[in-house]
RNA sequence: GCCCUUGUAGCUCAGCGGUAGAGCACUCCCUUGGUAAGGGAGAGGUCUCGGGUUCAAGUCCCGACGAGGGCACCA
């Protein structure tokens, strides 16, 4: 005689034990028919399973998040089925639901190629308009191990032997095709609607790179044509804004064969960076960091002591001489305890901030190269600062604040905070991870900040809280880290003397706020789509002439500019207005200034923007004082 | 590193067994034109590299290298 608690108090009474689908059915056919599963208690479950106990419920729809979810779960066994109509002798692995859709991992004799993936899905649509029941099944381990062995799949006898034996499995049976899942699953393939299937790639099973690489069908999938038109023009919207693209086209870098994984600088990309860069140097410095220049190729035993060799000499760059081996620096941190241990510290000298903008070298693996996110040389924005336990929370605090100034002068103002605790393997006492996770967590309480945790994340030699930014396309990039390091201090002979006159080893604190200008600036291009606000602009003005008649009056208002200090350029290429206006545009110059015989004997500008507008014409001086407020608002709104 | 895809003019791409193509950019000439492409002519390629098949190879096969999408990795 269960008792149904709705979400809005009401009760319903049942003789026997009953269904969501049923209790769906009493409240109104239209809900009996969006029904998708129900959350009983919390939990989810199929619309056909019999409650038998007094339980809370809540009708799941399309609406909800989680049905969305099971929706995409869903379309992962329709891709099953289809598949397995085509390919009998494939295999199933596992298909789950990723963000923005889902994916199913199969084994199969050849490669399935762009017109497989054409068939398949025309296969599921085909399905699809059948609205068939989707059955659930209930069995012992042993009967679905029966099942699964007469089918040929191996990965899902796999699955089940390592869920607990005594553990019942359920089974969704799409017509012929059965599957297994915690679930639950729609119902009916009716609810399985808007979707496109992405692409097809490699996965190695379980993840592990030691097993057999499985080809992986990608699918999008969304309860509406609409939603799933919004986010394929979305990924449209990426696409035109990849930075590798922009980059070509705003002749900011290139990269070519006989240095993967390392940027060629272009004049303009490279006065972004330097605009970065200084930008970077001044702000720390404000903040008492001070900026240092270590050694590129450092030998090896120094690696050695610090612990990096063992771990990641197969990523070092190395290079010998005279019988000894030297690693180009894949990092900084070694070489600042160098600088740290020249000369006695005292505990009254820290906390010592030493940063640098050091360019590092890591032997990424090539399939993990990417454009000017994943390099093998890059600089980051690093620093390290070298202070004493009990400083550890307000050097955090500070660090906030800057990496929070930072970002909002780019635009940047939704920011994600994590902090990564203890892992399983790891350096240190109980006794100092608790101190240190504590600094941690409190300074984030104390500026007030919403973080979440990561537990067993942290870093071997430290807790570590992480800065994601998101841009404006809602991607979320993580940039910023502060680490705490009890570890490698200790190895490289760090010591200060502390108040009562004994040597102490002091913390080190691993620091950016950036990461690497490399990546930053790919982030920076996406984000902007090439339209850089005005202080980053690698060209703020363009002057143009109508006529040749005008050209010396264009160069004297550019020579001017110049010495006032803004990156100027002047354009008297015998071309009409128009076509110099559209090619400026184009490369998304922000001011583009037109002299013509008007202007020249009225001592005037005519000036446009970028974006079309025409601000009419004005003297230098009025023009110059627009200039100063698009460039000192930074990022916070383009242009 | 692994799987798949891919590599043609400076750029974007077509050509897919029979003497290398287009648009834009570039050079020269005409044009001096007022707010997103004025006109004409010309130059430009050992078709990534190395093997093989064939009378004949950008075109088919093998390998190397690079790039793209994933996976794995990321101090």
């Amino acid at each position: 005689m269960p008792v149904i608690t709705l979400p809005d108090g009401k009760e319903k009474k049942f003789d026997s034990s009953v269904t969501i689908n049923q209790i769906a059915s009493e409240i109104g056919p239209g809900l009996a028919k969006a029904a998708i599963a129900g959350k009983v208690n919390g939990t989810l479950l199929d619309t056909c399973i019999p409650i038998n106990d007094d339980a809370h419920i809540q009708i799941i729809t399309s609406k909800d998040n989680d049905g969305l979810e099971i929706i995409r779960h869903s379309f992962a066994h329709l891709l099953g089925h289809a598949v397995k109509q085509l390919y009998p002798d494939a295999k199933m692995a596992i298909g789950p639901v990723i963000e923005d859709g889902f994916y199913y991992d199969i084994s199969y004799k050849e490669t399935f190629t762009p017109n497989d993936l054409e068939a398949i899905e025309q296969r599921m649509r085909k399905l699809i308009n059948k609205d068939y029941d989707v059955q659930v099944e209930i069995v012992s381990s042993e009967k679905a191990k029966e099942i699964f062995r007469e089918r040929g799949e191996t990965f899902k006898l796999d699955i089940i032997n390592k869920i607990p034996k005594d553990e019942i499995i359920k089974l969704y049976k799409h017509e012929e095709y059965i599957d297994m899942c915690r679930g639950p699953h729609v119902p009916n393939t009716r609810h399985l609607r808007s979707f496109k299937l992405m692409k097809v790639s490699g996965a190695y099973w379980r993840g592990d790179s030691n097993n057999e690489m499985l080809q992986r069908i990608y699918g999008t999938a969304w309860i509406s044509s609409k939603e799933l038109k919004q986010y394929l023009t979305k990924i449209d919207e990426a696409e035109k804004r990849d930075h590798r693209k922009l980059g070509k086209k705003l002749s900011l870098f290139h990269s070519q064969e006989e240095s993967p994984g390392m940027v060629f600088w272009h004049p303009k990309g490279w006065t972004i960076y330097r605009i970065l860069e200084s930008y970077i140097r001044e702000t720390i410095s404000k903040h008492d960091y001070q900026e240092v220049k270590s050694p590129q190729v450092v030998d090896r035993s120094l690696w050695e002591k610090s612990g990096h060799w063992e771990k990641f000499k197969e990523d070092m760059f190395t290079t010998t001489s005279e019988n000894r081996e030297y690693a180009i620096k894949p990092m900084n941190c070694p070489c600042h305890i160098q600088i740290f241990n020249q000369g006695l510290k005292s505990y009254r000298d820290l906390p010592i901030r030493l940063s640098e903008f050091g360019s590092c070298h890591r032997n990424e693996p090539s399939g993990a190269l990417h454009g000017l996110m994943r390099v093998r040389n890059f600089v980051q924005d690093d620093a390290h600062i070298f202070c004493t336990d009990e400083q550890i929370q307000e050097e955090v605090k500070n660090f906030i604040d800057l990496v929070f100034e930072v970002y909002k002068a780019f635009g940047f103002n939704s920011i994600i905070i994590k902090l990564s605790t203890r892992p399983k393997k790891r350096v240190g006492s109980d006794e100092i991870w608790d101190k240190s996770e504590k600094a941690l967590s409190d300074a984030l309480e104390s500026k007030g900040l919403e973080w979440s945790l990561l537990p067993g994340e942290g870093a071997f030699y430290g807790p570590k809280i992480e800065f994601s930014l998101k841009d404006c396309l809602n991607r979320v990039w993580q940039c910023g880290t502060i680490q705490v390091d009890f570890s490698m201090p200790e190895r490289l002979n760090a010591s200060y003397i502390d108040i009562t006159g004994n040597r102490k080893t002091p913390v080190m604190l691993h620091r950016a706020i950036l990461g690497s200008f490399e990546r930053f600036i790919g982030i920076l291009i996406e984000n902007y789509a090439g339209t850089f606000p005005t202080w980053l602009s690698p060209l703020q003005v363009i002057v143009m002439g109508i006529t040749d008649r005008n050209n010396d009056t264009c160069l004297s208002i550019k020579n001017k500019l110049y010495d006032y200090g803004y990156r100027v350029e002047v354009d008297l290429r015998n071309e009409k207005i128009g076509f110099k206006i559209r090619e400026h545009t184009i490369q998304r110059v922000p001011f583009l200034i037109i002299i013509g015989d008007k202007e020249q004997e009225n001592n005037l500008l005519s000036i446009r923007t970028r974006e079309g507008e025409d601000l009419g014409k004005m003297h230098i001086d009025q023009f110059k004082s627009i200039l100063n407020e698009s460039i000192n608002k930074k990022g916070t709104k383009s242009n």
